[in-house]
DNA sequence: GTGAAAGCGCTAACAC
DNA sequence: GTGTTAGCGCTTTCAC
């Protein structure tokens, strides 16, 4: 709770040269027993200048903020994490927020993006309640960037390639000997699950099959959503013998459907998630996923949210590809 | 981008009127055009007032930390979504860090926490990384709470029944018949965890069953830790017929591990697992867990976090039991 | 080598 | 009903 001012008093030196040497100033010509003896004030009282005054001076708050609809998703675990870890190698903290609580407007998250406590703003996907901090960040100028799906007009998309992870995805199927594939999306209306059901839908083509239209199912990304959507896919569509199911948690989900139902895996289907998490390896059978760069996503989406000149309406998509792990889950189609 | 005096400037007013009117000072007269006048500049600037300056007047931030030591992990996924929800209730952002990151005494976050940047801290488990935090929260006298275990002395610790939850695992496993029954503990140092410990082996006791010491082992709390943790269990102990896992996780590694040797649960081995997620009920076989109060945890950490006046020192035990929750990892011993 | 002073944007006490 | 003013704690330019 001490002061620069109080500091500077009982080291017998003016403000100034304690902001300097806190701050590091390398022009700052003072003698060394001077700085010893600030900077033993300093440790003696322990020192350290108060963040929103430095803020209100510099105009930069240290801090950037990362909004997730779903904080308990493992999926969006890795992002966050990510995103944690790269704002804070760029000396930012990370404001953590749920889309849901930023709606209402009288939320502290949107008080916050409004008045500059932020530097930066990650959201992840569309929403009408993100369109409002969105519109606000936009006033600020300041760096914001949308995660994986979103209209980047007013924002920096960054993306995985959705549409190659859905291709490596059925073609592993397919190289197996699957040829009535199935696929269960994330969310029909986003960007990153059209991609990869795009993916899917291409290798199919490719392969010379004209995928039914009901061979695409919603999965949704829960567990709960997996198991649901593999049960409606398979009264809709027996004949299938695989999927590509949109995301490894909704994969999880219809593993279990799958076993309540008696059909064995990989013995009597076949099923690939994509995105790895550690639990895809340790089920049993353990899952074959399409790998996707998640904690890139969040690094790289911190990285661009760090950087005051960031480039807007631009979309980037992570070079790093999607890579295949095939694990226990998937096998030549019987007969 | 506008500042209050700009406003006040366009609504042809002072900056004391704006100010108590974006305040919702109840004791304010003002006409009805002034107002309105002042609220119709406020709308077409798009002006929120500056974060920063606020704090600075004010000596709020608006703003409580988290600092876990594994984002990723679904059980404390639990807990930071419900501080979370709750710090929004409370008017309060989330800014969360990891523990790695805390310690190099560059972060960001340590030069919020020193410099008044948030009004509270909650802290996951120990840590030298945690103290230097620690410090500098109570030399701010900033409400601070310890998750789960740590010294209660500097701040509010709050926990669950841990004791309970072992005791009713571990009652649950000899009602069905088992005698040997072995735990996995999380980490042999940490509060929490030597607490399930205890309830295992109280409960043990009290049906006249002295466990050896080898039937407790490491468990961890990741896939890895708890595949591991099970092989070298049943190697030290290979009589033992069930396990009391005490966390989640680390039991569905064990399941894994258990099945890869061949050994079906719930016919040769009965698993239960402290904590429940999502992922136990979809297991197969599901899981039996003790269902703790996550959440509910990290909501009460928060709420305490978020009040100036918290007592410093207390130990708080959330009233909400554990539950037990049978699915189909447990079985009668066979024989 | 070091100090004085202005000003970031806001709010609260007081004045009229 | 509305305006004036001081000051929160810091940084930075310029002066000596």
């Amino acid at each position: 709770m001490a002061t620069n001012s109080e500091i500077a008093k009982a080291a017998g030196v003016s403000p100034a040269v304690v902001s300097r040497i806190v701050n590091r100033d390398e022009t700052l010509r003072v003698s060394e027993e001077t700085r010893a003896r600030v900077l033993k004030v300093i440790e003696e009282r322990d020192y350290a200048p108060n963040a929103a005054a430095r803020s209100l001076k510099s105009a930069r708050a240290g801090v950037v903020a990362l909004v997730v609809h779903d904080l308990t998703n493992p999926v969006y675990a890795e992002i966050i994490a990510g995103a944690q870890k790269a704002a804070a190698r760029h000396g930012k903290a990370l404001l953590l927020g749920e889309a849901a609580d930023l709606g209402d407007g009288q939320s502290q998250m949107e008080d916050l993006i409004g008045g500059g406590g932020v530097d930066g703003l990650i959201l992840q996907g569309a929403g009408t309640e993100m369109d409002r901090a969105l519109a606000r960040a936009a006033r600020r100028a300041m760096p914001t960037v949308l995660l994986q799906s979103g209209d980047a007009k007013t924002a920096t998309l960054v993306r995985m390639d959705d549409e190659e992870a859905g291709r490596i995805a059925t073609r592993h199927l397919l190289e197996l000997g699957h040829r009535d594939i199935g696929f269960l999306d994330v969310s029909g209306g986003l960007a990153f699950s059209q991609g990869r059901a795009s993916g899917w839908r291409e290798a199919m083509t490719a392969a010379g099959i004209e995928p039914a239209t009901d061979w695409i199912g919603h999965g949704g990304n829960s567990f709960a959503d997996g198991a649901k959507g593999i049960a409606r896919l398979l009264e809709a569509a027996p004949q299938l013998t695989a999927v590509v199911v949109g995301n490894v948690v909704a994969a999880v989900g219809a593993t279990a459907a799958l076993h309540d139902r008696g059909c064995r895996l990989p013995e009597d289907f076949s099923v690939i998630a994509i995105h790895d998490t550690d639990l895809a390896a340790y089920l049993r059978p353990a899952l074959s996923v399409v790998r996707m760069p998640l904690r890139l996503l969040g690094e790289e989406a911190a990285r661009l949210a760090c950087h005051e000149d960031a480039t807007t309406g631009e979309v980037i998509t992570l070079a790093q590809p999607p890579e295949l792990i095939v694990r226990a889950s998937t096998a030549p189609p019987k007969g």
